[in-house]
RNA sequence: GCCAGUUUAGCUCAGUGGUAGAGCAGCUCAUUCGUAAUGAGCAGGUCGUCGGUUCAAGCCCGACAACUGGCUCCA
């Protein structure tokens, strides 16, 4: 499975924990670490030239990287754990050695180091790099079980035998430390605990994961559907059910925004090259975009540009022969102050002429060009700049969910998770200094406000920061303006009292931001939203207000959406509620059930399908004569929130029968007590 | 993009070189029932695509594509 193995999201490198950290370790931490020396030792068995870089535990086990011929594949788990299984059986003791820097360099030259035996002309080259990351005075440790000896600060378990149980997992590439120009390694997962019963829960637990896939019930509940075929990898058609969702998250976002005092716009798909020059996205960006569409010019756009280029070829070559004039004229009669004017003058426009010359070449050449929008701001800079602006137009919330294409890497792609089109919950606030406290202030808020919607209860907010190294080259050069918005920012999340930890050399090149990591019920990590300070770009589109002092000011820009796009946040939601979604929510709101196909009965559901149908509800009919056991298993399938199971006694009460697909029977109620409690509810966006 | 694995009916899967199978879903007919599955019948597949080996390929080999798990990346 996935999550699970990542490595926990504050100890990416384990190996560069420090000591004290080390010291903390968990004991099933130890047992997994431990695991990872005994996985080492049993390859070594196998394939005595392996060569080990790195193996740490992680969330849910360990791994262990090995450079290594041979190609591990799932097929050699069983002869590996075998070998594994006679190392722990032997039970030796894990020995701490302290060394001296020579001694460690010596071992690994000779390839002691990560092997059982010394090795000649197979160097460690891997616990070399591990030893120049270890600070100068910091004291240098091996550990040793029976003749596996490793480069290792430990801590371990103190036997062998003390590994309860374990199982290698599965097999991936990575890169050594994590550099993808390094060389590639083997990287062998696998997990352990302290005994079987817990291993079998763990296993249990990946099952139970497995059940709640977004993928999975996206098919079952018929959500949406992905046609590498025909539409293409990443982008995901919205099937009926599934744009249930999209439309009631809109309606929700419309709704609480209008409340927050934005205004909605729409914006092309596309937009000019120039567009994207100008944002600063393009060239740096590009590998992340869809290449250009390009667009030939007709005839009529040829023949101007030809005309205009010979305009500018003939004035370029009269300017030449009125500079060759003057320069033979200097030769004869030396030169004069005017001459020199002259000539200045001349070249200064010859060289205009020769850039109009180039550009008109270009566009010659190139044509029309446009690129699909793989994020929204540059739109909606256009859109503040479409109408001139007061410092009373201030602050202005624009909003729309926006469709964009990301050409993201064919590795990348996963499921609703991360793909190539997408739907933003988007807006962009143009505001000034003054008033971005109270911006920022009411952003977070509505985050709050979501978040206890969805009843998102395990969230953190990652605030990045910028480096001071990084400026002029990673972040634009305004170290004032840095310190600022970030000292504004950290000051409302502490107001808010916001669980946040703040990472620094992490913010957007334009400012400051704020990500969302959420959990989904099954531990899948994701960055579900941002928000985000710019106070770069609307400068670089000349985006400009009028202020009480009669001057022109450039805004600041929060970017911020914090339902993401769809396409993550519904499949984070499938997860979170394992496709039980709550009434307002549920694609499939209500079905009528009749317990036979009697036609006085048929009218009396009808009358109940009619009257929530009139008030928006999706509700279906299941009159058949089929046996309605057999119409509840299929509702209950279906994942239908709430069933009306209607026979010939309720019809007589004048109630219906409630069954809830989370919650089973609720007995017979007044038809119209039914009714009034399912429309509060949708209303109220009850959980 | 990189490493490993996977790809057979709408879905879940069986099928180790000799004429493509099951369950569920679908359709038709019968069934009239008090809270998770009534029965019978019908229909559904160029076995991911292209190429190779073979008298014979779903099965063996190769290339490509998509997907899955990781790595890198994620404005």
């Amino acid at each position: 499975m996935s999550a699970e193995q990542q490595p926990t999201p504050d100890a990416p490198n384990p190996e560069r924990k420090s000591l004290d950290d080390r010291a903390k370790m968990t004991e099933l931490e130890r047992i997994r670490h431990s695991a990872a020396h005994v996985l080492a030792t049993a390859i070594l068995r196998l394939w005595p030239d392996a060569q080990f870089a790195a193996g740490p535990p992680v969330e849910n086990g360990f791994y262990y990287d090995v450079d290594l011929a041979h190609r591990i594949s799932p097929e050699d788990f069983p002869k590996i754990e075998e070998e594994m299984k006679k190392e722990i059986k032997a039970n030796n003791t894990f020995e701490r050695i302290v060394v001296t820097r020579e001694q460690a360099l010596q071992d690994s030259a000779s390839g002691r180091l990560g092997g059982l035996a010394e090795r000649p002309g197979n160097v460690s080259k891997f616990k070399i790099g591990n030893l120049e990351a270890i600070p100068a005075g910091e004291e240098i440790t091996y550990y040793r079980n029976g003749d596996f000896l490793d480069l290792c600060a430990g801590p371990h378990v103190m036997r062998t035998g003390n590994i309860g149980a374990f199982k290698l997992t599965h097999v991936a590439a990575a890169y050594y430390k994590g550099d993808e120009k390094g060389p590639q390694l083997q990287r062998i997962y696998g997990t352990a605990f302290k005994n079987k019963t817990a291993l079998d829960e763990y296993f249990k637990m990946i099952e139970e994961a497995k059940r709640r896939d977004h993928r999975k019930i996206g098919a079952e509940m018929g959500l949406f559907a992905i046609d590498t075929e025909f539409v293409g990898p990443g982008m995901p058609l919205w099937l009926p059910k599934g744009t249930v969702l999209v439309e009631e998250l809109e309606k929700l976002a419309k709704e609480t925004e209008f409340a927050a005092g934005y205004v909605r716009v729409r914006t092309p798909h596309l937009a000019r090259e120039k567009m994207y020059k100008t944002s600063g996205h393009l060239p740096y960006y590009a590998d992340s975009m869809f290449p250009a569409i390009k667009l030939a010019l007709d005839e009529k756009q040829l023949a101007e540009i030809d005309r205009k280029i010979k305009g500018l070829e003939k004035k370029i070559s009269e300017l030449d022969t009125d500079i060759h004039n003057i320069e033979d004229k200097k030769v004869v009669s030396g030169i004069t102050e005017e001459d020199e004017e002259g000539l200045g003058e001349d070249e200064f426009r010859e060289g205009n002429f020769q850039q109009q010359l180039d550009k008109l070449m270009a566009a010659r050449e190139n044509g029309d060009r446009y690129y699909l929008k793989a994020m929204n701001c540059p739109h909606h800079h256009r859109i503040f700049a479409a109408e001139p602006k007061s410092y009373r137009d201030l602050p202005l919330r624009l909003a729309e969910y926006g469709t964009c294409y990301r050409y993201e890497q064919s590795g990348e792609l996963f499921g609703l998770m991360r793909v190539r089109s997408l739907n933003m919950n988007d807006a962009h606030i143009y505001c000034t200094e003054e008033q971005f406290a109270e911006e920022f202030h009411a952003v977070n808020d509505m985050y709050l406000k979501y978040f206890k919607i969805f009843g998102l209860e395990k969230y953190q907010m990652r605030f990045s920061t910028h480096a001071a190294e990084g400026l002029g080259k990673k972040y634009v050069n305004e170290p004032e303006l840095w310190k600022k918005t970030e000292d504004m920012v950290r000051k409302v999340l502490i107001e808010s009292g916001i669980n946040y930890v703040e990472v620094a050399n992490e913010a957007a090149f334009y400012g400051p931001k704020i990500d969302v990591q959420v959990w989904s019920a099954i531990g899948r990590e994701f960055t579900i939203a941002t928000n985000q300070v710019d106070f770069a770009v609307p400068a670089k589109f000349g985006l400009t207000y009028r202020d009480k002092d009669n001057t022109n000011k450039t805004p600041l820009c929060i970017h911020r959406a914090p339902l993401g796009t769809h396409e993550r946040f519904i499949g984070f939601l499938i997860e979170h509620y394992a496709g039980n979604f709550p009434l307002w929510l549920a694609p499939d709101q209500v079905r009528v059930i009749t317990l036979n196909d009697d036609e006085a009965l048929i009218a009396y559901a009808k009358g109940i399908v009619n009257e929530l149908r009139a008030n928006m509800v999706r509700v279906e009919s299941d009159f058949s004569a089929t046996p309605f056991k057999a119409k509840i298993a299929d509702a209950e399938k279906t994942r239908v929130h709430t069933m009306l199971v209607i026979g010939g006694r309720d019809m007589e009460a004048g109630v219906v029968s409630v069954r809830l697909h989370h919650g089973g029977p609720q007995g017979a109620k007044p038809k119209a007590e039914v009714v009034a409690d399912i429309l509060a509810s949708i209303k109220e966006r009850r959980a």
